[in-house]
DNA sequence: GTCTATATTCAGATAGAC
DNA sequence: GTCTATCTGAATATAGAC
């Protein structure tokens, strides 16, 4: 903040970075990368890249943090559209890139021990999506569009599990939609329709 | 074969480790747990131990396919019970065994690589429960318990893969309770009551 | 900020004696 | 079958020059 520009340049840098592993990911695959792969793809050396991260695994972390971002922006224009309608995209999408499903669930396994960066990453992510999710459920159970015998909560919970659960099985058995079942669960939520 | 005992001895020993093994990753976690941590638990050098496996994935898998043999045992004395009623007390007793959930879900994982021993054991694993639920969910239609608008593929593959992300889920956020997502998702499935 | 070079750590695999 | 000892390799992290 003291010199000029100096901060932003940094951010500038970070995201850079960040932009150019995300791409060599999703093109290369993710397994067992290491830190100098994806500094060669940055045009860095290891200790050159490493000088923006404090580890290896906040590097990944923010590597992760990046793509929410940008598939936040990718899933919708509309600052209104619920989560429940991009969601299904956003798995679809998904099954495009599988390098970053990789990396997605291998931090995800990482994520327990309280001392890595991404049990932070983890914990928050899932309390926000759930958060948003349950309010989402709520309404739609007031405006008649979801059943009311649904119990908020655990139909979140269960969404997010669900998506977590089936790009571990894609990523065994690709010819698996994920999307699909993802859309079959919020469908079974409706309400039955009126005889 | 040849001589007397040797085959069977082989396959005792082998046991000997793998009840060793799951003893002590239940009772002290698994994370990035080294073959000499298991070797001595078992009572063994390293190499002692590497003697009984290829290398150390197939030690790991090994110890997993030990797991669901001991578990189905422990789920149901019944050889008739349908997996769907034992599937919730599974669960049940994954949440006294944080270390063989970790254990699990690592080499899940891993197990995309084709060339991982644990990628074949996945692979015939979620095909085995995958058809053994869609049987019992098409009988369970048939005989008025399921709804029939249920399609059991899809079912199938969610109830499992629901399970899975629930394992991430829960090794982040312990006060998860895994077992009721599962019954409540089961539960879904159910009829509704004629009015 | 970025580099080269190196220290450190660690784990899996192997050789060969008993 | 089991051991001790060693090899090998990988990968992160650090020191210090430019």
């Amino acid at each position: 903040m003291a010199r000029r520009g100096s901060y932003a340049k940094g951010v500038a840098k970070r995201e850079e970075i960040l932009d150019a592993a995300l791409e060599v990911i999703a093109r290369e695959g993710f397994r067992k990368t290491s830190v100098r792969e994806i500094a060669t793809a940055a045009n860095l050396s290891q200790t050159g890249l490493l000088h923006h991260f404090a580890s290896k695994n906040e590097l990944f972390t923010e590597i992760l943090r990046r793509r929410d971002e940008v598939d936040a922006v990718n899933a919708s224009t509309d600052p209104e559209a619920r989560f429940i309608d991009t969601f299904p995209m956003i798995i679809r999408h998904n099954s495009k890139v599988p390098g970053l499903v990789q990396l997605y669930v291998s931090l995800a396994t990482e994520a327990p021990d309280p001392e890595h960066p991404a049990h932070k990453f983890f914990t928050e992510r899932f309390e926000g999506f759930r958060e948003e999710l349950v309010a989402e459920i709520q309404e739609g159970q007031r405006s008649g569009e979801f059943n009311t015998r649904l119990n908020p909560e655990l139909a979140a919970n269960s969404l997010l599990a669900l998506a977590d659960g089936l790009q571990t099985q894609w990523l065994l058995t690709p010819t698996l939609d994920m999307a699909a079942h993802i859309e079959a669960a919020i469908e079974s939520w409706r309400s039955d329709p009126k005889p």
